[in-house]
DNA sequence: CATGAATGAGCGTTCATTCAT
DNA sequence: TATGAATGAACGCTCATTCAT
């Protein structure tokens, strides 16, 4: 995880991983994986089940699909905060496109799910849940990436704007 | 550049590149390109300069930003669907981190720019340039990989939700 | 080894490697050496180390500086004798050039600092030592290749005829 | 001649001479020569054609066996000394060991030559004259590579050393 | 005399993986 | 749990050379 996530999936053999792990031979890896594919499943469940944890904890309390979306953007946020090369990694084995099977992982569905929640409750405006989901999943997956260019980015700030603008984008008309 | 688009960069070797072409060696590749780098600049300098005409075209004959943001919006997404493969061969050259000088390419300067200019028109309401050109980038640069997954997917559906999403989220208050 | 001294540095390459050593794949070289640099500089570091053993121990023995000049001259010669391929192969690599730092090893070093040696103790005429050393070192370092043409050459009368000449072209003037 | 000379017989590729003398194909050098061993034929043709030549004019009008032994060492220092690029591309040719047939261009047979006549004539001691033969050669035909190491090298005072140590070895013995 | 396109073999090197302890 | 030896396929790239003008 450390070699995907600090020197990209690229960078992640078995001979670099193995240097990493102090391992005098790749022997190691493969006696633990049956393959390639198993190493970066492995990878990827260990961390989409800590920031499902993460975010699950906290969107679970919310009541109302507008402070479920709210608190959605802010604790993916902070969880990749508090977690950048975990998150890198995942996001580095995603966009590599190995394992289609993964890409469940980045999907859009939770967020679609809250909209959907919103609009039958009259929380939220009438637009295509996909469309809206989808822009929210994006706003936030390429973090990582950036805040390896910017590490000093403000990720509290970041949040707080990408809120204000999420909610503006879908709520429901107030005027004429 | 075909190869790059639809079987994505891990697979653009130069051997499967001259198979796709039609040619008995890689050796002409390496004939006409000084090495990979080179090929791929290439690659990318021809598709940023096919779509940086056709979205400036359309987007320089708006005269306020508000219409420059929702030109922009509809032309990119408009640019991709007419040329899947060749905007997934950029995605794809972009999201595999070589050359990162090419990273311009997908950075979100010129939303940047008329989110500012519209801000001191008066346009805008008062939010982060930044955040938000980077959210506005993200909205659409993720299509091309979007559409293998569902290439009978409505663009102009798309295209039309997402001017909504940040008109909303980008004009001034005027509730009370 | 067994490679570049039979035939020649230009042919050492890896597939030859392998077949001449009885290996299946040239992976196994990659193994074990981090680049074919590291490979030539294992074969010299080898040949330099027994040479200089075999002259070093007979030519230590001998006190006056005109006895450590002849025994040079005999040990070299015999070493070469005796081990002909592995000091072609050492040969090989000098002229091919790779390797720059290795040159020490037919450097005219040691066999100046006799002469020098022996000029302060008066054994032998004024001479330039820089140039005596490097003529001596060359009338020896050719016989590898020499020895390929002629396998059958004396060696042991060379070496004699050797020291007779450089006896006679060292050796204080003696008449008026 | 200028790029084995200057680069070494390892860097004188079509591609590098093609580029080093302007052109903008290599198919021309295919026109003019058969192959490359043709190329590399003309090459020395040329040189030991010039050598021959300069050092031939100058010991031809020796008379005495000594006198032409003096002559050869020192005119063949001279040309090296005139010619260096063109020198040193002869030796990295024969060097490289390719074509065989051309090592008679670094061989004593001329020098062998005078030094039977010299013995016969009862100018020279009774030495080997393969062995001195062979080791006069060898005393100038590294000079162009030890030159590349110390151009400022003095040629002049080293011809002279070398002139005066071939005649001490080869004179005949004048004391008891 | 000169060009650019095209070729096939080979280069050193790296890949994930397996074998034998 | 851990090791080093060994594998075969593939990598980007360079080689001298040929084809068609």
């Amino acid at each position: 995880m450390q070699v995907i996530g600090s020197d990209g999936y690229a960078q992640a053999t078995y001979a670099r991983i193995a240097a990493h792990a102090g391992l005098s031979s790749t022997r190691l890896i493969s006696y633990h994986f049956a393959d390639k594919d198993d190493l970066v499943a492995a990878v990827v469940e260990d961390v989409i089940t800590r920031i499902g944890e993460f975010v699950g904890a906290r969107v679970g309390v919310e009541v109302t699909a507008a402070g479920q979306l709210d608190t959605y953007l802010e604790s993916v946020v902070a969880y990749i905060s508090r977690d950048r090369v975990r998150m890198r990694a995942l996001m580095e084995v995603l966009l590599a496109g190995v394992l289609p099977d993964l890409a469940r992982a980045a999907d859009a569905g939770p967020v679609e799910g809250i909209l959907r929640r919103g609009q039958a409750a009259g929380e939220f405006r009438d637009f295509d849940p996909f469309v809206m989901a989808t822009t929210i999943q994006r706003s936030v997956d390429g973090l990582p990436f950036l805040l390896e260019g910017t590490p000093e980015l403000d990720l509290e700030a970041y949040a707080r704007e990408l809120v204000t603008l999420f909610r503006l984008a879908t709520k429901v008309d107030t005027h004429g």
